[in-house]
DNA sequence: TGTTAATTGATAATGATTATCAATATCAAT
DNA sequence: ATTGATATTGATAATCATTATCAATTAACA
């Protein structure tokens, strides 16, 4: 029987907050619960309505605070799109990188390759840079949407 | 003796703009004039305050403008930070992808590489998604600022 | 249950981008 | 070179996203 992961993950974050002094409020719950549960990028207006759906008074300025917040912790990252704007998902634990529907927006995650970190690095060697690290985002049509 | 690159992609966009009859503006010159010769990514306000420190009344709706033009002809690409916010540096041709100081913003491109594009692919395919474009970037710290 | 400091929501302030529109300038035709 | 049709411009207003401010609230712990 599966476990629902975005239960896992949920719990996880919290205990990740206390771990960093940070108080578990109902705001900071509202924003965990749906970036936890979420499978494609979501914007912070959209996380607001999101929330707003379910529990009232959530303030604009708390979605952006505690996405900051997450961010720092390395709990979620920032997606970007083809065309400009930004929107945040669940980080990836291990080496993953996302695969966006450019139809949809629904996204999955796919394992990086050892290789390929070697291949950065060469890269950039040849070029005198250290290389830090790298961003790849792979965009594709869903099976649903093709 | 190394001809200037910036100059000759200079000649070959305003060839291209004459080809979709585009007119040759005295703002859409300084705009590309800016961006050919650009190391690392410019912001539209930055474009715009390096316009006028050449030449006078250039609006910046027109910085704006002439981007959106440029991106739609493939002759520049938007350049995601890792810190959100973005910028635009010249498109390269052939497969090629940037590499960014961290420090400086300076970049250099390196080359894609063949099997990469097989991999994305396969991985795609895996999950059921037909993959029809990637994004990649990598982070690093140049030479100067080691 | 009370205390204290972190956190919140409302709102103002800021910053970036887009829309509007009359004035201007490009380019082709003459 | 001049002209005319129309794409383009700059200034500004409007919109949208994000950040700063601050009094009121509340989570966490004794």
């Amino acid at each position: 029987m599966s476990q629902d992961t975005g239960q896992q993950r949920l719990r996880i974050w919290k205990r990740i907050l206390r771990e960093h002094d940070l108080r578990l409020t109902p705001a900071r719950k509202a924003v965990m619960e749906i970036l936890t549960g979420c499978d494609r990028p979501l914007t912070a207006q959209e996380i607001h309505d999101r929330a707003r759906d379910h529990r009232h008074s959530l303030g604009i300025a708390s979605v952006y605070r505690t996405l900051d917040t997450l961010s720092d912790l390395d709990l979620i990252q920032r997606i970007h799109h083809l065309q400009g704007c930004e929107a945040y998902g669940p980080a990836l634990t291990g080496h993953k990188h996302f695969l966006i529907c450019t139809e949809c927006e629904r996204m999955v995650a796919f394992p990086g390759w050892d290789e390929l970190d070697d291949y950065f690095k060469a890269e950039g060697e040849k070029r005198g840079y250290q290389v830090k690290d790298h961003w790849l985002q792979l965009f594709g049509v869903c099976p649903e949407c093709q």
